[in-house]
DNA sequence: CCAAAAGTGTTCATGCTACACCCATGC
DNA sequence: GCATGGGTGTAGCATGAACACTTTTGG
């Protein structure tokens, strides 16, 4: 499947349509509890089909523009966010999905940091909304965000992308509070501190974070210099990818 | 994204062309060694570019066919295997991919029975090779079985997919080579037999293979009422999706 | 009875969880 | 000095790797 397949059909190539797509998540304090929840911003659709529904920034692919370029690009044009860590998650092409069309959407999904959410512009058409209780969306939406969480969800346990919700430096307590954010349960802070230096994915700085009631913590920043190992066949670089140890 | 992006910028849908293609993986005895390993089909281009060089099966998407369904026609059509088993693999879509044209390739990758494989058609213009020993391929396909591999590779650590490489019923033994001969590692017979009991994918028959020269094994069957846990959104049905225990 | 694979038992190391405890700071 | 979160120590349990050992068959 590259550009031109192997075997081409007699017929001309298809007429499908090509959009792409992004599932934005972002940590937003909770007005009740204080603690940080996963929203995601979504625009209103002004046309039909689903007009007036909620739906994920998207648009049509233009010939000249990657797919990760458009995602970012799109995604920026409707919310103005610049996301700090992007990844294709799935593309979708069911039949049904528009009606009276064929439409095939690589959907990308992308984490931004918290304050930059913050600042984003609400409107008419852009509103946020916590991920865990979104109202019925156009086209299959919904089922591409419980996908987006679900993803989001499984990679936090085994990678290291909680960073892209923070700044350039955070303290853990702040990186284990995204990620209780996160999988929605409480994690054991002497743990958590020993699980993430274990890691080697971050690194201390001198600095403590000034103006706490109590002890100040250390701040520390992420490395990256370490390899992602991602599962994006971009990261399938020169020197090969690191392959976990396996059991008999 | 769906359909209709929310979205819908001034110009027209892109024209930018759909294929699906799909790397197909079975296992092969080594003439010289015994040992089982990875091969996969490859088709030769009749046509520029990149005539007379292999590469994946594929085709255009037709407008009226589903992703998956698109994937097992095509490589059916040119391989003659049906799949049992079936997973999309990623989108690429890179602008350099395809000279003079855009194509946005759907990829999927497949696991083959072995003796369905044995008994495959090859002729001049489709013939298998070793997975990882390749010739230089058309497009980016070198590329993208390097991904596959790797996906092949680390998803046969944590799910239970070895069997579709196997008939009906098996041996442990059998399932555990084919475990060695993707992971291309030796493998402790005993704690693989208790790893797989553990994981209660698999049940007991009665049966026992005849005609060995030593002790007869028991044969196995594949317990197929147990949730996959697969990473495709189609899993995510409407009883949601069995998420693993956490770390602190 | 011997060889060889099937299948069982046991030990050891490792990693994670739970939780007790000390440290440093603002008030 | 006291409350509180930052940070360290450690014992218990589960998992998995290594490997000794028993069982069952064909020759």
């Amino acid at each position: 499947m590259s550009s031109a397949p192997a075997h081409e059909p007699a017929h001309e190539p298809a007429t499908a349509e090509l959009a792409v797509s992004t599932v934005i998540f972002a940590l937003h304090a909770e007005p009740s509890s204080e603690l940080p929840s996963l929203w995601l911003p979504l625009v209103r659709r002004t046309r039909e089909p689903f007009e007036g529904q909620w739906a994920l920034p998207g648009g049509w692919l233009p010939v000249d523009e990657e797919l990760g370029k458009a995602a970012a690009r799109t995604l920026n044009e409707t919310t103005g966010l610049t996301p700090k860590y992007l990844e294709q998650l799935y593309t979708f092409g069911a039949l049904d999905r528009s009606p009276g069309r064929r439409v095939v959407s690589v959907v990308y999904w992308a984490l931004v940091q918290s304050d930059e959410a913050a600042r984003a512009a609400e409107g008419e058409n852009v509103r946020w909304f916590p991920a865990d209780d979104l109202p019925e969306l156009a086209f299959d939406h919904n089922l591409i965000v419980d996908y987006a969480l679900w993803r989001l969800r499984t990679k936090l346990e085994y990678s290291r992308i909680a960073h892209a919700f923070l700044g350039e430096t955070f303290t853990l307590a702040q990186l284990r509070e995204v990620h209780e954010a996160v999988l929605q349960r409480p994690i054991d802070p002497a743990n958590f501190r020993r699980t993430i230096e274990a890691s080697k994915t971050v690194i201390a700085t001198d600095e403590y974070l000034a103006g706490t009631p109590h002890r100040p913590p250390r701040l520390y920043r992420f490395d990256s210099t370490v390899h992602s190992a991602n599962g994006d066949p971009a990261d399938l670089g020169p020197l090969g990818r690191a392959t976990p140890g396996k059991a008999s």
